[in-house]
DNA sequence: GATGAATGAGACTTCATTCAT
DNA sequence: TATGAATGAAGTCTCATTCAT
């Protein structure tokens, strides 16, 4: 991947302006923040080694990150966001489409997103419980619990009598504890379509009335 | 047997206690390390904390522990054994029940099994992508899936034709994120019949032939 | 140039030093490492102690020399290049004098180059056998040897018949047997004409020809 | 080699006579020093270690050698008694014969003598100059020089005029070098005649009249 | 006497953070 | 603003030594 050494550019620009070359700057860092953090793990993403990878120096972080802390936390919103547009996009696209196809699109769409970044993903979680840095995972989890709990109450004609509160709870974490295992420990079954096809089996079986 | 061995083994138990007073001393030892890695997490469990905590010198703990890690493998291997025994247990009850009764008593099971020491569990599954002290974990499920793989193939005069190896990992992992999700997120349902049912109907219907 | 490399290289300094307070930094603590050695032995030289006495703190220490092994190869290094000097200087001078003249250089070559902070020698030596640190006293004392044989063999016509190789080794380590015994238990023959005269004849008797 | 471990012996005496088990106690203790100092060096030689290649408990190691420094003394102390004893014999046989035998004897029995435990008594170097334990190093070294000296004086009308003192100080650490030089470096030597053929030449050639 | 569990000072090393240049 | 040298608390681990059993 590219270098990031700032060569020294004789010529052109001396400096941009500041807006960009510090957005620049925020960007490489939390760049290098994930890629320290998902070929290290945690325990070696250390702020020395972020700043070195990110061809900027320490004291160059601190001044745009004000702790290490405050820097994971920005990794992990730009994160959540990322996913959430994922879900929003697909539950968009699901609405109108036979319940069977929208629930397919709905779980490819949860495969979609654990696979951006998976090992970022991971690592985030790693953390979650005891870091700030993970509330917004629990954040984008209660906002597509929402967003499915909405297209379950459009689809209740279809579907037998429901808790809906609890059906998201259900359905959501269901899916995402298959799908979160299968890239853990059986990355062959992601790109296949039977463990696509089991889901959308479990989930529409769950919703539809019996006979 | 000679005690001269001092070949490359840089985990598991250092030396093993002879006098009553060392096997409480190991016991203490485990269980500080429970409580530390509790309430501090992976990060905050230092050695100097968890020897502080036992009311033991660091150098005790070294005598019966030659590294951090070995220590928590130990710990880690402790709860899968706990863990492994209540599965066999339920197990063996639900066998001889009627189908939608034996889904309801493993779900059960789940739910127990991951309340004992839940904190710790979490703990302990945090590091675990990264960490060998989480590998029991790993081969614990893995033991579940082949058990319940097996109860599956006696229930098939009852279910619909299903692959067998991948509906157990489905209904494994999608019970286990509901069950997780639960204890982490929502405490109340725990207790509650609201979850087990729920999740009794998902396993149910996603095995039974429709109509 | 990239700083990235992160091979395995445990030993050999960490951070070249590019600003002059660095290089300052640097020489005052292998000048620190070097009185401790000296003062307390291998045994008394703890990091810690070294940094207190070059007056940085032991993480300032730690940037330069990524170990204590590495501080002491680098201190060996240089200890060695000065001998090393020494000894290239007295043997060039000593090409061109009579064979008793170039004798007594020689030998007053290497008691001079003893003295060259003797007490650091004598700790690096006490480790000979066992840290790496020393084995550029081994390199030395082979550069010195090859020197002395390509001396002996140009005064060939002046000397008895000899095993060229053998006689080198005797000859190296007879006088640096005496040098290294005065300067441990008598240093009163150090400054004195007697013990050059006495060993120059060892010398010159054992490669003349008898009458 | 025998194995240590004191089986539970069933019949026999229950306990030997207190003075021959506290001697063997001692010497199995003395024994497993050596070994294990020249296995893994003064720093790998922990007294935990020390009493378990003995055989016995730390607690019983105390009871014999109060502290650490105690053991290596007495060790030290054996050691160079042994060393002692070589000399003696040798020098009393060299009295008798020819000036050439008996530079030849003498230095055939300085390399026997460095010879015994080898090892060992690079370690006891290694920490000779800090380590009181060297002291007796110290002591054999003079009263080999007395013995030198003594001989020297004994065969005066056979060598030229010599300042006794120095020659003997001369003598011994010339050959002392290169015996230690030959051990460390180039062991191929140690056998062969050469080497005992080249340092009796350095000797003769020193002693005797020119011409 | 013997045992071995326990001790704790101290060794090496890391890393988030500060601040003079 | 950027730099990178410097800091030092804190972490893991060892080992000579003590003392209750």
């Amino acid at each position: 991947m590219g270098a990031m050494v700032r060569s020294s550019r004789p010529s052109g620009p001396r400096r941009l302006p500041r807006q960009t070359r510090a957005k620049d700057t925020v960007e490489v860092i939390l760049q290098a923040t994930a890629r320290v953090l998902m070929a290290e793990g945690y325990a070696g993403a250390s702020t020395n080694r972020i700043a070195e990878i990110a061809g900027v120096s320490i004291g160059t972080l601190y001044q745009y990150f004000p702790s290490k802390e405050a820097l994971l936390i920005q990794l992990s919103r730009r994160h959540s966001e990322k996913m959430r547009a994922v879900f929003d996009r697909h539950f968009l696209t699901a609405r109108e489409l036979p319940l069977r196809e929208a629930i397919r699109i709905i779980i490819a769409a949860e495969l979609e997103a654990l696979q951006v970044d998976l090992p970022l993903q991971q690592v985030l979680f790693e953390q979650a419980p005891r870091h700030s840095a993970a509330q917004h995972i629990a954040e984008v989890q209660e906002q597509v619990a929402a967003l499915l709990r909405q297209a379950l109450a459009q689809r209740s004609p279809e579907t037998r009598t429901l808790d809906l509160d609890l059906a998201a709870f259900v359905l959501l974490h269901a899916i995402d504890g298959v799908c979160q295992a299968a890239l853990r420990g059986r990355p062959d079954l992601i790109g296949s379509d039977r463990l696509l096809a089991e889901c959308t089996e479990l989930v529409l079986r769950y919703l539809v009335p019996l006979s």
